[in-house]
DNA sequence: CCGAATCCTAAAAGATACTG
DNA sequence: CAGTATCTTTTAGGATTCGG
């Protein structure tokens, strides 16, 4: 922990390049594959994909729910904490509207 | 330009380690010499903070007004889009206020 | 074919020393 | 005090490989 500040360590688990779109993608999907993430248009590398959704994980952000076995199979959700980034999320998009032209809200 | 997407836009240009808590302390303090913001709990690299200004600039976030010639000596204020980013780091913060224990907000 | 793990290169962060 | 320059370390990105 970088101080007590809540936003330096809001920033620590979600202030990376790729976890905010993770977590925008699921919120417009409500679940999705790891192959669905990489369709998404900033084409996140696959191994940094595995890694941004372990630390997701492993922050209370999103759980990861097994449905086969062999071979492992898994979709991932939003956690209650992690559907509660929509609104870090939603005044982001609100931002690039309003300041950035050509940009549009992708999902409601 | 990653995509059309407003979040992956404003991520650009806010999405890494330190803006976020520059635009933070800019809120909190309303202008800021160069050190003063060296002085900030998360200790950013000198050099690292002089991109990051030189940034924000840019991006049209912040201004820098020189209020001194021999030395050049500059203060950093928000523009209005970088005080709109308030909305932002107000919804960090009340997002690690309910999830991170021992996280508190630095200003109100 | 899907879900990663590995390897290697490129870019960014961080510490520190230095200059006007 | 306000930055720059330099060097080292860390992280990200991309291609490829591998197991189920």
């Amino acid at each position: 922990m970088r101080s007590e500040c809540a936003v330096a360590n809001t920033l620590d688990i979600v202030g990376d390049r790729w976890s905010l779109l993770i977590v925008r993608d699921l919120l417009a999907a409500g679940q999705l594959r790891y192959g669905e993430f990489l369709e998404s248009a900033e084409h996140i590398p696959t191994n940094t994909l595995a890694d941004r959704l372990k630390k997701l994980e492993q922050a209370g952000v999103l759980e990861r729910e097994l449905y086969s076995e062999h071979p492992p199979r898994a979709v991932y959700r939003l956690t209650k904490a992690g559907r509660e980034l929509g609104a870090v999320v939603d005044a982001m998009a609100d931002w690039g509207v309003r300041h950035l032209p050509g940009t549009r809200r992708i999902t409601p």
